[in-house]
DNA sequence: TTATAATTAGGAATGATTCCTAATAAATAG
DNA sequence: CTATTTATTAGGAATCATTCCTAATTATAA
């Protein structure tokens, strides 16, 4: 792998995802950065997302039509929100619970000549906008 | 809701997928019905899996780039080779352990405003061909 | 058989993501 | 500091999955 630079467009990329704590698509933060800096490609927010991802600097999450980023490495699960779509942070899975389950998939797919390695734990519910009753009301009027 | 039709088009489709235990893409299904009958758009294809996956008939699955449904719906999981981004069956997951995660993500949940009411488990690893340390023998030379 | 509306074909449209190329700019050597 | 090398960028074209649109078809019920 070639080696790799640290242009200013990939360090602004960075401090943002870092600075957030939604999980925002590429358009987003495209969108954020282009509105606080002069140069930065749509093409260039895809490349060094794939770039970071790759270093294990952030995550790519597989959102429920495109993808998200997240710049939280640290361990921790995502509640997806079936109305908008939205991911939310909810604290690491249970360790227990996890390995219990990865576990009993490994003992499986090692019987059948597989190997499972990983789990991915996503879950789904309502975000607290949509979870609500009536709709916010307006705090900007 | 519209009141549902029993198109041969619906039908054919269900029993193709009902039939694989792959978990085939659109484009597969489109291709697979294709060669076995006459008429079956990619078009009608997509806009049936939707029905069907509405009805619960079927399950529409996130696969790595694209979706991947699933013709069997009773309580199973998935196995998403890294490798080749083919989706397997495992058994379900163990009840014990999806409950208790389940439970600590929903009671989090509750003391944050929102609501979380299903869990999504998917193993990660290796299929029996990218797991295989050599290549396979060509079982039809 | 007939009327009604769900469904289809299939091609256009959309949207996310990737790819391409010349110009630019980190990093390094001298 | 300057020159050289090559990773990186802009941004527009290309790709690919998926959705949408419309006239023609067909399942269903009366």
């Amino acid at each position: 792998m070639a080696p790799t630079r640290r242009s200013r467009q990939r360090n602004l990329l960075l401090r943002e995802l870092r600075g957030r704590t939604d999980h925002p698509t590429a358009e987003s933060l495209h969108a954020a950065l282009r509105a606080q800096s002069e140069g930065m490609s749509l093409g260039t927010v895809y490349r060094n997302l794939g770039v970071l991802a790759a270093q294990g600097e952030i995550l790519e999450l597989a959102g429920e039509d495109c993808k998200r980023f997240d710049g939280n490495t640290a361990p921790h699960t995502h509640l997806c929100c079936e109305i908008c779509g939205c991911m939310e942070d909810l604290p690491a899975a249970e360790d227990a619970a996890k390995r219990s389950l990865l576990e009993a998939a490994a003992a499986y797919a090692a019987q059948n000549g597989m190997e499972a390695d990983g789990v991915r734990i996503l879950f789904t519910g309502k975000c607290k906008n949509c979870a609500a009753p009536a709709p916010q009301t307006d705090e900007t009027a």
